[in-house]
This record gives C-alpha cells, sequence and structure tokens, in this order.
DNA sequence: CTGCCTGCAAACGATTTGCACCAGC
DNA sequence: GCTGGTGCAAATCGTTTGCAGGCAG
C-alpha cells in the first residue's frame, strides 16, 4: 500500500465531502480509508470487516449506501468483475485489470503504452470519458496448480 | 439479426455437445439459438422471455444452467456489466464495449487496430488469453436527454 | 435547530440447490 | 437401460428499503 493510495482519502476527504455538501461523516471517512488501503477490488462484506475493527458497530447498510454515494459521485468506482458480488477500487486513475478465468482473481496492470489508445470518435455515439482493458486468462497459481494447497474459490463459470 | 451471427449455434451446436460430451438436447439447441439472435447483451431472464415463445414450458432454472454450462465451456461469455443482474453474449470474437455510466445501456465496438494490441508478457504472472477494451461515458440519450420520453433505467451508481 | 446519515430489521430479487421425473444416446 | 438434463419449489445470499433516532453543519 503505497502511501500515494494509503493516505489518499485522509486529507482529500473533507474536501471531497465539502465540494458535494455532504456532511463528513466518521464512517464515510474510515470507509473510504479502508478502501484506498485494500489493495486488490474488495467486497462490500470485506471492506465492511475491516472497517469493524475499527468501527465494530458499524451497519452493512451504512457501508453499502457509503460505496453507492460515491460511486455515483466518481469519487471511487465499482469494477467490473464476471462474479455476483460487487468489488469496489480506489483507484479512478486510468489502469487495466487482469482477470482469471478459473478463480476469479482480479489484478491491477499499468502500463503507459495502454494508456494512450485513441479514444472512439463521434460514430459511436457514445461521449467517452475513459477506458480500461481487461485481460483475461489463467493466474499463475491455476495455470500451475504445483501447490497442493489449491485455491479457495472453485470455477463459477465466469464470463468476462 | 445478421445471418452470421443468427445461426452461428445452428449447425454448430452438434459439434459443440458433441465435443464435450454433452446430450443435444432441445432446450440447449433453442437458449444458444435465442442468446445467438439477441443484438444485445441479454439478462437471463430477457432470454427465457424469448425461448418461451417458442418453448412455453422451459424453465427459468434451466436457462440459468444451461448458460452456465456454456460460458465454463466458452462457447458463449458472461459479459463485465457493473449492473447487479448477469448479462450474456454469444460472441466469442474479440470487440469491445461501450457503457453508459448514466442508464447502463452497452453496445459492441468492433475497430481492427484496437483488436491488435500487444499482450502484456509474463512479468505479469498471468497467462493472458484475450482482452477487451470497456469505453465508459454516455450514450447519446444520455447525453442529450431532449425527448421528453426519459430512458428507463435509472442511474444506479454505476462504476465501470 | 434542521436535514441528511445511520442502524436495524424486513423486504426484495437474482441465483442456486434438492429431488423426482424425463429424454438423449 | 443408464446417465445426465430438466422442472419445480424452496433455500440462499447479496442488496435495497422503511422507519426512528443521532449527528454534522
Amino acid at each position: 500500500m503505497g502511501e500515494g493510495d494509503a493516505t489518499r482519502f485522509g486529507a482529500e476527504i473533507e474536501k471531497i465531502c465539502r465540494e458535494h455538501s455532504l456532511p463528513l461523516t466518521s464512517q464515510r471517512r474510515v470507509v473510504l480509508e479502508a478502501l484506498s488501503v485494500r489493495p486488490t477490488h474488495p467486497t462490500v462484506d470485506e471492506i465492511w470487516e475491516d472497517v469493524r475493527r475499527t468501527m465494530p458497530d458499524i451497519s452493512r447498510t451504512t457501508v453499502y449506501r457509503i460505496l453507492e454515494t460515491f460511486t455515483r459521485l466518481r469519487v471511487i468506482r465499482k469494477v467490473c468483475h464476471p462474479g455476483t458480488v460487487a468489488r469496489y477500487e480506489s483507484r479512478t486513475s486510468r489502469h487495466h485489470h487482469l482477470l482469471c478465468l478459473q478463480c476469479g482473481r482480479m489484478e491491477d496492470l499499468d502500463d503507459a503504452a495502454l494508456d494512450r489508445l485513441a479514444l472512439p470518435g463521434k460514430e459511436t455515439g457514445f461521449q467517452i470519458e475513459d477506458y480500461s482493458i481487461q485481460f483475461r486468462g489463467l493466474c499463475s497459481q491455476c495455470v500451475s496448480p504445483s501447490d497442493t494447497g489449491s485455491r479457495k474459490r472453485g470455477s463459477q463459470a465466469i464470463g468476462g
């Protein structure tokens, strides 16, 4: 967790809330903090578990609502994952994803060349803001399941 | 419905099932046929509705199971859509997607140049098979909601 | 103060599962 | 005939909602 991301919301969250006329609650602070510290693409429940260590009485509903609020404001993002549970990420700068079709593992991929693609033109009918590339395949552990202690998540018809 | 896709599974499905030692049932035939005819990225229920016109007694559960089976065999794909319901597509050849962050509409994008990106190397730890690009923005109707009859789907914290 | 936010519990909706029967091979 | 597929209904599980009290501004 580079301090760049870990502290991203530390000072910024006050500005974010002020700009959007949102009350800055302690729940909002810890939820965004927990998301930015997580290196992966956590589910709502994973964030909830993290946050409960600091704030044991926070409700799961509140976590849902906070993530939804900030997603709509484009402060965080819901990641595109073929599983059935929602996953979030705090990075909104351009980057790409590696997805394992076998176990569902998803990792970030940074590649400056891939960040410079020309956007499709107006003929699409869309006003495009951004893009990201999803690379699909098998992660190292699913390619060579040498370690007998196999992955937790079974193969759940992941499609991409 | 271009005959290229509309008939994709017409003859091929027998081969597909034989290759995977799957019994070729009438349900499998009509579900794959319905998916390949749909121009968009239908949900399970949309496919179910289509199929019921031909086969009124087919169960929704069966549609779920057939789609899951063929997704695992890589015959069809589950598309990455930020909504909460699963969506499928019959196209497994490389192509890209346009996603509207406001209403969730998703369209295919074909662009030969975008199909030729260099895959990331081994340093990722993934054995990559394919990729697709998701372009995010606003569709024409969400950019200029001139028609007073606005879109059906509300803005549901779509994140991408 | 006042309005938005939170917590709780119930509602909701998509997906999955157990089981008995049926169809493809 | 045997094996796996299907249909039904119930169970599951992630997510949303209604409402009463609490906190930020």
